[in-house]
DNA sequence: CATGAATGAGCCTTCATTCAT
DNA sequence: AATGAATGAAGGCTCATTCAT
């Protein structure tokens, strides 16, 4: 799953020391402070080195904010491509899986999400182009899945396009609430939601 | 209904023409540059006048946008009070109306949504005053509501707190997607969900 | 003496009303407040009237401080020449009564000395030209008061120059003093210097 | 004594090169056109470096003139101290030197003086501290002199605080007149005070 | 390579001053 | 004549960014 590390949940290990540090100091800042309040020599001293050496790594302030949702965002992606399109077990169960997965991944980095939704108007093209990608790039996939749920009965007849915005709408609107209320966890929320949809608690395979 | 002027949709009639324009021309700019790029004298060009009356009305750049927050949610907040409660119709009826004028409002001040959601890091507390009245602060007029609701069995039996809360997700959610796609009504989306959610096209009460 | 309304102490009666007004006022807030930290508007409050006004009277900022010199050196002049030049006493009692009525007027006018020395850069060509005349321009009447004082055994042989030199000096010193100090009165301080300098108490002329 | 350098005649050697340059550099500017009309801007360019470095060193315009008068005041202080606590030759000789340096540091800074009487009201705080700790907290040091005086009969009997408040006012008076007029050198102003004080021309030591 | 030191570009804010009523 | 409302012109200060060591 990428990490082996110690300590990193979602930068690439490949990232060198001295990268990780600026970026996960900034997402903490970011996150405490706004990208605004944030200056760079804050990043700095918090990274334990100097402005001029965050200059050697990002060419401008706003870049190590970008990063730091790039990195999140490619994380998040690879992580749901790979349980969802991966593995033997039901959709339902993949689905399960991957969104318990990437909700565990906020939970340990709950800074990042302050980030993104305070600062969203600082990249607003990278999280629409993410939003694009599951809106549209991704609907074979999602289409794929949901046929499959229907099939087995654990959704009704619906439009995939349908399902799939109602499924995003809940997904924004519990990370918003999450960071709003500042309390609980948002693989609970996303047990919240399963429950809800799909009264079987297991999403063990039915044994048929 | 509060509005009859023809230009102004949410300002209350009462600000004087002044303030509704520097209000007015700071929401469209920072919708459109992101407050952090747009400057008090480009708010003072586009509301056609100088940089000090700016001043006289406001103590800071900061304080333009808070005050845009502010109106809006209690805009808002009123006109959620107003339809929700008072009328003699059904309370599903009362509740879709409710959702959709606020809609309507937000149809109408795209640019109010745009700010809040791109800067909402400088208005936190803001934010989360209102989140926080709508959880809990008004959890006995959504309680009442949903109770009344549950009694006509529009919806099914459920902790009122779980409703709200899915019912706040969604409508963060809804808000969120609507101007990451920047595409379609608000209107139509809670149409939408009102399909969705209750089967009964009209919701006008049922004649027994 | 020039003044016969009850009010005013140094301004000539002729001021009208709103011009002196506008005077006193900017005074009291200049000392207290200082040139630079006193705003036109605060001149205008404290003056009963509307900025506006105030630049029907006045065409800046800067020229009520210079008003406010002007006035109060011309004042002090004339004072000066009529006290010393006029009268039969003897030139010591003349000396005496000229310097006491200068100080009684600082002394019911602090804030114009307070004015002036916080402020001395903002006139520095008036309180120079004023210098100067003392210093030159009156010279001869000093000659002649001091030829007189010699003539009496008052004082010892002195330059005329030397001697006003010193006089000036303490009379500065004296006056900055004494707002350094803020306390005490400039009579007492003429009193003590004459005390000093003229070991006669009474300066009434000799009986011979 | 404390300087050995070429240039600087005031400032402790310990300030570094950047500090003094913004401080003399200041000085000049705040003599010439006063504290009002001096740019932070002005400073930077005369003193050869970007505004930006000069707010690296005070934090505000206020604060360099607040220091350059701290500076001059402590240098004069420690002046004073050392030549009249100092030393084997009797009192007087000792008062004169003393005199005579602080009289010669102003000659050689002119443009100090200048900023202290014309900015008089930016930094009177500064200037009350410096007359009270001259008219009380060293009046020990001043009795004692004087008492030595007397002994020596140089000065007729008379209150300390008398002859205190005389010197001190014919100090300040001979500071402001020399700014006023503009020309001659403080040292020659002592040097006819002490010859007009004390006839004796030596104040060496009284050959017993 | 890392950094301390330096800076340029620019923003927010202020206030003396003006003008229409 | 008096003023409320409006503003132009600036000035202090900041901070992302660079460069010499």
């Amino acid at each position: 799953m990428a990490k082996t590390k110690d300590n990193p949940t979602w930068l690439d290990n490949d990232l060198n020391d001295r990268l990780y540090q600026i970026l996960k100091a900034a997402e903490i800042l970011f996150a405490e402070k706004s990208f605004r309040y944030t200056e760079v020599s804050d990043i700095a001293q918090s990274a334990g080195m100097s402005k001029a050496t965050i200059y050697k790594y990002f060419t401008s302030k706003d870049q190590i904010l970008l990063r730091i949702v790039e990195e999140n965002f490619k994380y998040i992606r690879d992580l749901v491509v790979l349980k969802l399109l991966t593995g033997t077990e039901p959709p339902l169960q993949r689905l399960k899986t991957a969104a318990l997965e990437v909700a565990a991944h906020f939970d340990k980095n709950r800074s990042f999400v302050h980030v993104l939704i305070k600062d969203a108007g600082e990249c607003m093209p990278e999280i629409q182009r993410m939003h694009h990608s599951i809106m549209n790039a991704n609907s074979k996939i999602a289409d794929a899945l949901f046929a499959s749920l229907k099939q087995e009965g654990e959704i009704t007849d619906m439009a995939g396009a349908d399902l799939l915005r109602i499924v995003s709408d809940i997904c924004i609107g519990a990370l918003y609430s999450w960071v709003l209320s500042d309390s609980g966890t948002l693989v609970s929320s996303v047990e919240f939601y399963f429950k809800l949809l799909f009264k079987d608690a297991s999403h063990t395979r039915p044994a048929s």
